[in-house]
RNA sequence: GGUUCGGUAGCUCAGCUGGAUAGAGCAACAGCCUUCUAAGCUGUGGGUCAUGGGUUCGAAUCCCAUCCGGAUCACCA
């Protein structure tokens, strides 16, 4: 048993043993002692004081000196106003360190046969434009996400719903047809998706050229938009691809070829994958279905104009829209459609949707659509609702090209960690392959462990130029803390030294040496913290602060090689553990940790 | 305006279901490379936790109000 529920267990007993008073188990108030306090764990006794009607200081003594007895763990405490710290024995450590060197998955769960599905939905993109930062953050989010949910256990099925349709896909087509006929992305040596990107800009160019013609010659905002000639052919052509027009299908087909060429290069390149890939295009028709069944079981009702709307105003919203007028789908339709071929195909016991706060309503109105449709995960599935990220000087706009592209920025940060390794004089005597290696291992790290270190809830600040960081709380550093605990043991095995995991008991430890037991020992909780709140940043957080341990312990209390000590053993043990440790923390944000940096 | 999320050091961020003197990193300054990797370590300075009330032994944390900022409230996706 863990050694908390211990300590509360007798918690409990002295409470009735000593002043006949009862406590569930649970409301036990133990922490983990403040680091600049001498003990592991604290009872804060302050809200017992009604049930032992004595002093603080009385009452923290009184319960200190009965667990001391009943509890062979407990080595000492010490008593500071309200708060009992209990101080475990070395012995106590060592154990632990023994137990959880012996296990290679330390800290996750084992997936059962009968664990429950998750799955993930996360990316999303449109095919009209290359990914950028925001892309990147709810990709990095929902891979981490996937990785920490399968720790904990449970099938995970990643997936990505691709927005393939609509008027948006019309202009680059257009655009492409009109101005750029032929020309192709081996033609260009561009990106798919960027080429497919260009045109989309290319048709804004000229629509607003022409918006600004029409206006000239005396029209309103409203009446230009309406005369439009470039925009009245964009919808010709998404009626003509809805009715099957074989050459407008084709040349869907072709431009959404070269997108998801290139975005499978960008996906590549950050490192994130899926399981099963749905399209809009697929979707859209069946959304409609099931709305329409529904408006057959009265779950929905129809307008007089034809519209389909659910009314939520039980549940505290208002009406909803779901079919329009002329009987085509809006964004709840495809995302009902998708969920009921999702459905079909998995069984699926917990949905989460990575997608941006901005769609916070939308998500809360599917809930309960999906619901009133009979899905079983309908009112329980999770919106993880990320904020936005912003740069220095404000939000991304595309108008303004303020929009950092993601193949861009990872490109930028290759080149920086390239330069910074070389400066350093870190990577000589490597291959150029090798090396290469080495610092793309490096710039991601950098960016990922950057992005999935805050809060996903909060919008975050992104500077290129000098957010990305090498020193400190970054990737890097926990790389290096990994590379470094490798280095510890090529050397032992240079000096043909024999590395044992045997643990002695009887040795005692140096503070830096029981804080990272502490930690270590701390893991699996933070794994399952990290999945109940749906939180990689609790795993960031966490591996800063055991490599920044490690780092410490590693400088102040050097191994000694020569002697072969139960001491060094145990060091070894303990070096070993960190790195296993760090490796497995990095594996759930979905970042590679180096041999040697 | 309604709903909703946020406001912690010059900057970027931690701070779990209320607990001890509010923490890291960056930037600034001062040290440490004959010792397992200096992408490291040590030290110094830096705070009215937006503001005002309330709840209690105890509040950055919970409640209310106010101020500031984001998002959303489409027959767009």
């Amino acid at each position: 048993m863990a050694i908390e529920q211990q300590i509360k267990q007798k918690v409990v007993q002295a409470l009735k043993e000593l002043y006949g008073a009862d406590l569930e188990l649970e409301k036990v108030p133990l922490e983990i002692t403040r680091k600049d306090q001498k003990g592991d764990f604290t009872v804060v006794v302050f809200p017992l004081l009604k049930l032992s009607r004595k002093k603080p200081e009385e009452t923290a003594s009184e319960m200190g000196s009965f667990l001391k007895d009943q509890l062979p763990a407990i080595a000492s405490f010490n008593v500071i106003k309200g708060f009992l710290n209990l101080e475990l024995s070395h012995d106590y450590w060592l154990s632990v360190l023994e137990t959880i060197s012996e296990k290679e998955t330390y800290g996750f769960k084992p997936v059962a046969d009968d664990a429950p599905l998750v799955m993930i939905e996360y990316s999303s993109p449109n095919t009209n434009k290359p990914l950028h930062l925001g892309h990147i953050r709810n990709n990095l989010l929902g891979y981490s996400l996937s990785r920490i949910a399968h720790a904990n256990g449970n099938k995970v099925v990643k997936t990505n719903i691709v927005n393939d349709r609509g008027i948006h896909i019309c202009k680059s087509m257009l655009a492409w047809k009109k101005w750029g006929e032929g020309v192709t992305p081996e033609s260009t040596g561009k990106k798919g998706d960027h080429l497919v990107g260009d045109f989309y800009v290319l048709f804004d160019q000229n629509y607003k050229k022409e918006l600004a013609s029409l206006k000239a010659r005396g029209l309103s905002e409203e009446e230009a938009v309406k005369e439009s000639a470039l925009m009245a052919e964009a919808r010709e052509m998404l009626l003509a691809w809805e009715a099957g027009d074989p050459a407008v299908v084709e040349l869907w087909k072709t431009m959404n070829e070269w997108v998801y060429k290139g975005f499978d290069e960008s996906y590549k390149a950050l490192g994130v994958d899926f399981d099963k890939i749905y399209y809009e295009s697929q979707t859209y028709k069946v959304g409609r279905e099931m709305v329409l069944e529904g408006l057959r079981q009265e779950r929905f009702y129809r307008r007089e104009d034809g519209s389909v709307w659910a009314d939520l105003s039980k549940d505290g919203l208002d009406e909803k829209l779901l079919l329009r007028s002329d009987g085509t789908s809006v964004y709840m339709t495809q995302d009902i459609g998708t969920a009921k071929l999702r459905y079909d195909d998995f069984n699926i016991d917990k949905m989460v949707y990575v997608v941006g706060n901005e769609q916070d309503y939308h998500f809360k109105v599917l809930s309960i659509l999906l619901d009133r449709l009979g899905f079983d995960w309908g009112k329980s599935l999770v919106h993880f609702s990320y904020g936005m990220v912003e740069l220095p000087h404000g939000k991304m706009k595309s108008r303004e090209g303020t929009v950092v592209d993601a193949d861009d920025l990872i490109q930028e940060m290759v080149d920086t960690a390239r330069d910074m390794s070389r400066e350093l004089g870190k990577l000589d005597g490597y291959s150029d392959e090798d090396a290469a290696r080495i610092y793309r291992t490096i710039a991601l790290g950098a960016l990922k462990y950057f992005i999935l270190k805050v809060d996903p809830r909060k919008s975050m600040t992104f500077d290129p130029q000098e957010s990305i960081d090498f020193n400190g709380n970054t990737g890097p550093f926990i790389q290096y803390t990994f590379a470094r605990v490798q280095s510890v043991f090529r050397k032992a095995k240079e000096l043909g030294l024999e590395v044992t995991m045997k643990v002695e008991s009887g040795l005692s430890l140096t503070e830096k040496e029981n804080n990272l037991l502490r930690m270590l020992a701390n893991f699996p909780k933070v794994v399952q913290d990290a999945s109940e709140a749906f939180s990689p940043a609790l795993v960031a957080n966490y591996v800063f602060d055991l490599a920044k341990e490690f780092n410490q312990f590693y400088h102040e209390s050097p191994i000694a090689y020569e002697e072969d000590s139960a001491v060094r053993n145990m060091r070894f043990a303990l070096s070993s553990v960190v790195g296993r440790t760090i490796r497995q923390a990095m594996w759930l944000l979905g970042i590679d940790v180096p041999e040697r940096m």
